[in-house]
DNA sequence: GATCACCAG
DNA sequence: TAAACCCTGGTGATCA
């Protein structure tokens, strides 16, 4: 049967445009948006073969922006901008594009390329073809019936009425015309009805029928702004039917049997590639000239044996019979994907609403504990006893024979721990795809989903809905929660089938299972204890802030001589360097004036007359930062039941392998400068007990003396000397303040991936003096430059970094077109080793601290936090001694006996009342 | 949501 | 040829 392609060229452009960097061809004409396109139709042409592949195609473009519409409204589309200036020249060049691919390029004067795709669409349904029409446009969806669909090749997906169903609420391609009368299209300035969104849009035309319907209803509804808007807009609304509605009522400017395909002939092809210098398109043509004709869609993928998800099967445990069937099923096949919903994403704060579990694909189910509305008059579904339930969930989750398995199980763990029931042996997909992945993508689950089983989950929003409608989890009524907490799990269990098997294929399992996976109930439990945080504290400063705040203000609008938002860029480069005319104002791509503290440093030191202004306005920033962010915003998360402050850290936040820590972030808490490290003094030890902090001593570099085998650093840190003044006896001769100063940033430039440039922006010389110093670097530390090259050889080989523990990090941009990008990506290289072996082995260090502090009867001291070189305990005053015996030892061997190291680890421990008095 | 600025290791 | 601007993070304010 003949299947027709239109292909929507315009919107194309417009996604290939804003999607691609601005690229250029050797003529120096801008092209990235013809290359976008032109790799869509290399990616149709492919599918030429396919038993769904196209028989007939042609691209439509719009002919001009004035139609018939501006005559029906002259608003239509009239804030649009015009196309960006370098997207013009590549019109026309999409018809060369289009040709090269001998295809039919068809547009009409007065007519939308919307229109005209509809015109075809219609003849040739009406013959009995087959019809795809290549766009994404929600325009287009209306046309989607039985025997059309759309497909979008920027996202590789074919939608039908299931997707509009979903985008729009339930509503069928049909009513999709009157749903977006009603809600009106901002972009191209549809009026539609005000107060009308796609949802409102979307009950009403279900309720009603169509828009006559609703129009003619709207008398009668209840009295309210959606009524009245519908009685005062009525005629906007049909207006709007007219202006979405596609015209097919004009003769086709080609005849369907001229859109047949014959092939895409050679030569011009290769001439259009040529000229823009396409150069993997055209060594795609060399291999596609050559490969005999087949059809692809005969070559097999590894097919995987699990069945596609099905929600229709998952059942919802209500009685205590069935939940002991699926208990009895987990002993017996000795694993089971778990997950908690509740009501908050904060797991300390989260109230248990259910359970879910998956045994198998598609067997999964939802154990309800604590659904019910708010309202007391509404139904309590049935549900077990909650005791009941947990009691037997804890049997299950601490039976040593059962392996339980879940995304991100660390959240489960405290939500689990918060009532008594840990969670032992476990498996967390969310760490085996950071352990395999890495650099790649995301780990969220619905990401993972999509990528590995091309499943696209139920989307929580879309279960309690999102703004003022939105309702607790507690509240979705049983079918629609257990459709989505169920699934997680089944996906879950999918997703951990994949991983189990890829972790020793990519020789991953070592970091999993020695530095990963036993760290999630580590990190469990320090969010649980939470360290106290001194209320008074933080208020006394707030207070001192707030005065010091509004008198820098008063100095600075005085100085300026007008009054400004000095917290706005804009605003603050505006009167520095244009109303003062201060000098050496640099601008960004934005335009704006950069006011950042090196400028704004540079500025105050040369003296002049702004540099009264500019150090008021350092001290302003400074104060109101540290207001802001610190003093005001830790005071609002002290957990009111517990008086203390539950970070929550990310096991996967970093690509090196860092933790990190959100809500609030407890590892970027000030102590570089004075008034910032008070701010440590609130983070104090309940009576009788202190707080102490346990730091390695310049790990980093320690670690780059070992992996990059360098003799004289390794011998420093052996016999304990100072590693920044030893560098600055080797690069300049003598040790001095300022010597030893730019010996230590050149130490950490090292570290991070230098480059003369911006080695030369910190020490504020040439970038050839800059050089120079790295050059000398590289001379007296033999190994150095060995080191980078050699990893750089192995990222552009592999596509992934490696620290001493085998962690990978992967650097897809190592291969990028783009120079900044490639650049970025090498630097990062050179550096994801080192902070990532640094990261494994503190680690492994906290992993080992608590049984070590068990077995030395310490079982009082709790680790609390960790700052990446950090870790920080609160403890009885009269186990210090002890406990720094043991915390030192375990943190000096964490990398042992997997990994021996050449030079000693360091560490450095205080105590005190607070954290900073700690140090 | 993008941008700027700035806190930490 | 021009541009490059040191790595890893998170948060708050402003502005479009």
């Amino acid at each position: 049967m003949p299947h027709l392609y239109l292909v929507d060229g315009s919107g194309y452009i417009f996604r290939a445009y804003h999607r691609l960097p601005p690229l250029t061809n050797k003529h120096g004409e801008p092209v990235g948006a013809v290359y976008g396109y032109t790799t869509m139709l290399w990616k149709l042409a492919d599918e030429l073969h396919a038993a769904e592949g196209p028989t007939h195609m042609a691209v439509i473009l719009d002919k001009s922006s004035k139609t018939f519409r501006n005559d029906l409204y002259d608003q239509y589309k009239a804030h649009r901008p015009p196309p960006p200036e370098d997207l013009v020249p590549q019109f026309p060049m999409i018809r060369d594009a289009t040709r090269a691919f001998s295809l039919p390029c068809i547009e009409t004067e007065g007519l939308e390329a919307d229109d005209i795709i509809a015109c075809y669409a219609k003849a040739a349904l009406a013959q009995g073809w087959q019809v795809t029409i290549v766009s994404s446009d929600k325009d287009l969806m209306q046309l989607i019936e039985p025997g059309l669909d759309l497909y979008d090749t920027m996202n590789n997906r074919r939608l039908g009425p299931e997707h509009v169903a979903e985008k729009f609420h339930g509503i069928a391609p049909s009513q999709l015309g009157d749903v977006l009368a009603l809600m009106g299209d901002s972009v191209d300035n549809v009026p539609g009805v005000p107060g009308v969104g796609p949802k409102t849009a979307a009950k009403l035309i279900l309720e009603h029928g169509d828009l006559a319907g609703v129009l003619a209803a709207a008398e009668g509804m209840k009295k309210g702004k959606l009524r009245d808007n519908l009685i005062e807009h009525a005629d906007m609304a049909r207006l709007s039917r007219e202006l979405v509605s596609l015209r097919c009522d004009v003769a086709l400017p080609e005849p369907l049997e001229d859109l047949e395909l014959k092939g895409i002939p050679d030569a011009p092809l290769r001439a259009f590639l040529e000229h823009h210098g396409f150069r993997s398109l055209l060594t795609k043509l060399g291999q596609v000239a050559d490969a005999p004709v087949e059809n692809p869609a005969s070559v097999d993928l590894p097919e995987d044996d699990d069945p596609p998800c099905n929600h229709d099967g998952y059942e919802t445990v209500q009685d205590v019979d069935a939940l002991d069937r699926w208990i009895a099923v987990a002993r017996h096949q000795g694993w089971i994907a778990v997950d908690t919903e509740t009501s908050s994403t904060d797991a300390t704060q989260a109230e248990l609403v259910g359970v879910s579990l998956a045994l198998a694909p598609n067997l999964a189910c939802y154990i309800p504990l604590g659904h019910g509305g708010n309202d007391l008059l509404a139904e309590v579904p049935v549900q077990i006893d909650r005791e009941v339930a947990l009691a037997k969930l804890k049997d299950l989750m601490e039976d040593p024979s059962v392996l339980k398995i879940g995304h991100n199980l660390k959240f489960d763990m405290i939500v689990l721990g918060e009532r008594g029931i840990s969670v032992a042996p476990h498996d967390d997909t969310i760490v085996m795809s950071f352990d395999l992945d890495a650099g790649l993508h995301g780990h969220g689950m619905d990401e993972l989903a999509a990528t590995h089983l091309s499943h696209a989950c139920i989307a929580f929003k879309d279960v309690v809905g999102t703004g003022k409608t939105q309702r607790g989890f507690h509240e979705v009524d049983l079918n629609a929660a257990t459709r989505y907490a169920a699934e997680d799990a089944d996906v879950t269990l999918r997703l951990w089938k994949r991983f189990k098997a890829r972790l020793p294929a990519e020789g991953s399992t070592r970091v999993y299972e020695m530095v990963d996976r036993p760290l999630a109930p580590v990190i469990a439990r320090m969010e649980r204890r939470g360290i106290k945080v001194d209320r008074e504290v933080l208020a006394r400063l707030s207070d001192e802030f707030a005065g010091r705040i509004a008198e820098r203000e008063g100095e600075v609008h005085a100085l300026a001589g007008q009054p400004f938002t000095i917290g706005s860029p804009k605003q603050l480069g505006d009167i520095l360097f244009e109303k003062l005319g201060l000098k050496g104002g640099r601008k960004g791509k934005s335009g704006v004036y950069s006011t950042d503290v090196t400028e704004l440093e540079r500025l105050a030191r040369d003296g002049g007359p702004g540099a009264e202004i500019v150090r008021k306005v350092l001290d302003w920033r400074q104060l109101t930062k540290l207001k802001n962010t610190y003093t005001d915003a830790l005071q609002a998360q002290i957990n009111p039941k517990t008086g203390r402050v539950h970070t929550s850290y990310s096991l996967t936040g970093a690509q090196t392998g860092r933790l990190s820590s959100t809500e609030p972030n407890l590892q970027n808490i000030p102590i570089r400068t004075e008034v910032g490290r008070q701010i440590r003094d609130a983070f104090v030890a309940e009576p009788g007990n202190v707080i102490l902090a346990a730091d390695y001593s310049q790990i980093e570099l320690r670690l780059a003396a070992h992996m990059a085998d360098v003799p004289a650093l390794r011998d420093a840190f052996a016999n304990g000397d100072d590693i920044h003044s030893l560098t600055a006896t080797e690069l300049f001769g003598e040790v001095n303040r300022d010597t030893r100063a730019r010996a230590k940033t050149i130490n950490f430039a090292i570290l991070y991936g230098i480059s003369r440039w911006g080695l030369a922006g910190r020490l504020e010389v040439s970038a050839d003096e800059a050089q120079a110093m790295i050059d000398r670097y590289f001379e007296r530390f033999p190994g150095i430059n060995r080191y980078m090259a050699e990893t750089l050889t192995q990222v552009r080989d592999h596509g992934f970094t490696q620290t001493l523990f085998g962690r990978k990090t992967h650097f897809p941009r190592i291969k990028s077109r783009n120079q900044g990008e490639r650049q970025g990506a090498e630097r990062a290289a050179i550096n994801a080793p080192i902070q990532g072996t640094s990261a494994d082995i503190i680690k492994r260090a906290m992993v080992r601290m608590e049984p070590a502090l068990e077995a030395a009867g310490l079982p009082q001291v709790r680790m609390l936090l960790q700052v990446h070189d950090e870790l920080v305990f609160e403890l009885p005053e009269g186990d210090v001694d002890a406990a720094s015996a043991v915390i030192r030892d375990v943190m000096e061997r964490a990398a042992e006996p997997a990994v021996m190291l050449s030079v000693p680890l360091g560490v450095e421990i205080g105590t005190g009342a607070s954290w900073g008095a700690a140090h």
